[in-house]
DNA sequence: GTCTATAAGTGGATAGAC
DNA sequence: GTCTATCCACTTATAGAC
């Protein structure tokens, strides 16, 4: 199901095999990162052999570059979209809005999205480079909505956009380390975080 | 330097060696993490065999089990004393010397203290409990910091407790994946940082 | 307290049959 | 496209000499 939306978000038509594989790599990679999650396991969960993941990925970061960068571009779209579909709305709103797209593709299950905070440190030391551009591409967005919120006067036009930037995302990413639904609704921690960031004026 | 700091902030006597080898995993768990430090590079970077190491601690789980705990007890320290030097300050104050606190033992030459936090997912899924104790701990200091604050109105009161603590310091650890000396000091991160969860009242 | 030597296992990756 | 079989480097950990 969000598979299915996940799927959506990428490439239309490929073989079934590479998206199952990626799948499932997604899942070990959002609970035990890079280093733990080994070819063999990932493999069994796909129900092949080890071997065999080598006629769809030349190598492990091969397979993991591949799901890190899809984590970033299915959350870059679904902002995207949030921010589309709010076209009209406030400036307080939209923030929210994008805050809470992104919450949602960090939480909802979505693994790919959770595999890649999780993941953001990579095997090799500095990322490959179309890790670096996928990011670059995804906080290119929130530099536009800062400076956009910031001119709206919903941020603090007086504080750095990139501080603001870094904290608001850090908070959001770092969410992962300790919500876990069923307490809160993620539609209230976007409430919530929007409100921390975004204190809305006393009336 | 920045280890005699953090040496004095724990047990006063023991073996160097000891305290050599935690130094040096502190040291690689914070650039490599828990799966990517090896015991044999540990013990190059030492000096001895990697055989060695099993005198001094019967499992790399121990090792770093003991780094991740130190970790977390030095940044703990820190900010108590920094709230303790502050005691007569403003309640605003308080909180940017908390802040600071933490964002110099993350970023300073603590080893530990990033450590403890790149390893906050440990290798086994569930923490042991001494980590668990020693993070509940650190934890309630600010939980008291924050109930502090939302009573002095520096913090806004309507909002969540719990919400804005993992708020706060889901942004402030973020920090690490971002933040690289040399471009602010420390201290100017800091009083953004609490500029932004605790703006100054408009005079 | 540190060493050499080695066990027992697992990592990623390849060759070649089917 | 998937399999069996294998390679080889490297992992944590132990045994026992010095």
């Amino acid at each position: 199901m969000s598979v299915a939306v996940e799927r959506a978000a990428r490439e239309p038509v490929e073989g079934g095999s590479r998206r199952l594989i990626l799948d499932t790599a997604a899942r070990l990679l959002r609970s035990g990162g890079y280093h733990q999650t080994t070819l063999r396991e990932i493999a069994e969960a796909v129900g092949i052999r080890k071997a065999s993941l080598y006629y769809h990925f030349a190598s492990k970061e091969e397979i993991v570059e591949a799901v890190v960068n899809d984590g970033v571009r299915f959350v870059h779209e679904a902002v995207v979209a949030a921010l589309a579909a709010h076209a009209k709305a406030t400036p307080r709103e939209r923030l929210e809005a994008a805050i809470g797209a992104h919450l949602t593709a960090l939480h909802g299950h979505g693994d790919y999205t959770s595999a890649s905070i999780k993941t953001f440190t990579f095997g090799a030391s500095p990322a490959p480079d179309s890790v670096r551009w996928v990011r670059r591409a995804y906080e290119e967005v929130w530099r536009e909505l800062v400076a956009e919120m910031q001119a709206a006067d919903v941020l603090p036009a007086e504080r750095a956009p990139e501080a603001l930037r870094n904290f608001l995302l850090g908070a959001l990413n770092g969410s992962t380390d300790w919500y876990r639904p069923g307490r809160y609704e993620v539609a209230e921690l976007a409430a919530e975080f929007a409100a921390l960031i975004a204190p809305k004026p006393t009336p």
